[in-house]
DNA sequence: GTTTAAATCATACGATCGTTTGAATCAAAC
DNA sequence: GTTTGATTCAAACGATCGTATGATTTAAAC
């Protein structure tokens, strides 16, 4: 059993504590406290807090933009052009996997892409860059394919619904789940509900002039 | 003409930069300094930060409120109950109001809206309570009633769904403007795409077992 | 002109922040 | 056993934060 290794705590407790409280609204005392580990030690393996955001969201984010690539090259190795339900499923799919009902580190794992999405800082937003955008665009041209009849600003602002959807919907933007419903269900059946929500989006006719 | 009230200005101020820079990421004095007046003056006229950030949450938000409220009104004095699409639009016109292209304050706006429905800190999203659920309660039992086939969980995803976009679509989710296409389209084109959007994935046939 | 309450002001307090420092500890190499 | 480099540690730095204080100014009432 290998012996917990300081930077993978480090890590971990930043990782929870940056969704739960935001970047801004975790201190490096309270990083290093969860993770049981000197104060300094942010310091010597990662330079800054910031850097350890870069960290943190960097090994959150690549293994789901990997899959989204890996989702779509597979789409696109087929003989015929792939369609908006099938890109919708690609895309989305990645974001719901691993994360069975009750799974803690899943929804942690939500929470911490929204909050990467729409932190104000710069530190926080700025450093996704490359590859973010490179799978954004390449599911975009895709899309343009499978949807020939939506003028280029009409797509792209379909694009941004389906992200606001994969990204914000399941977890918590309403202020806390109603009593009545049970909370943000997480696992199969919402990645089938996200699919068929956002597939039918995709597919609605133009909007007339 | 009125002069320059200072706890206006304050409140200019303070929506100006909560907007841009988060609640946490946005300092008092940064708010007096904007604002041209006295540091102590929060503390003065609203006696914390907090109570700064429910102000101007409120200004905000509560016309906004009232709007869909009075919308909803319309369609249910109506003979027939009314459609998914019917609902959407009234769901999601205030949120596009008065926000014609160009329009700073439009844009400000939503960027506030979003915001104070992700920012981790309960200080800023706790306080719109009331207002906020009941009008999202009476929207749900409108749409219950028009889409019967929706079992309640994915009626109650589908909602979230909606206010997922009509949220954060307007604003760059995404880290900026992609350079091929010009920044958030406000306006009249942006609300009717939203309705076509959400209008289709709202009515999409229920997700199979 | 005096009184009175509201408002603004300069200033300072205590707390917490991210970061740095230099000594102490550890483990493998020699 | 000593050396060496990597790691951990307690402590402190300067900066900034939200808030409180008490004096000062303003303006209307009398």
């Amino acid at each position: 059993m290998a012996p917990p290794d300081t930077r993978t705590q480090i890590l971990d407790a930043a990782e929870h504590l940056f969704a739960e409280r935001g970047y801004r609204g975790t201190s490096v005392r309270a990083i290093t406290d969860l993770a049981g580990v000197n104060l300094a030690a942010v310091g010597y393996h990662f330079g800054s807090k910031a850097e350890l955001m870069s960290a943190v969201a960097r090994r959150v984010v690549e293994p789901i933009n990997a899959a989204q690539c890996a989702g779509l090259d597979r789409l696109l190795a087929g003989t015929t052009d792939p369609g908006a339900a099938e890109l919708v499923e690609a895309f989305a799919a990645p974001l719901f996997d691993g994360m069975s009902v009750g799974d803690e580190g899943g929804a942690r794992r939500s929470r911490l892409i929204v909050m990467i999405l729409s932190d104000p800082a710069e530190e926080v937003r700025g450093w996704a860059g490359a590859g973010q955008d490179t799978v954004r665009e390449r599911y975009l041209a895709a899309f343009a394919r499978a949807l020939p009849g939506l003028s280029p600003e009409e797509l792209w602002f379909r694009i941004r619904g389906v992200l606001a959807v994969t990204a914000v919907d399941r977890v918590e933007v309403h202020q806390r789940p109603t009593p009545d419903c049970p909370s943000p269900e997480v696992g199969e059946a919402a990645r089938h509900w996200a699919v068929t929500f956002l597939a039918a989006a995709m597919s609605a006719p133009p909007t007339g002039p």
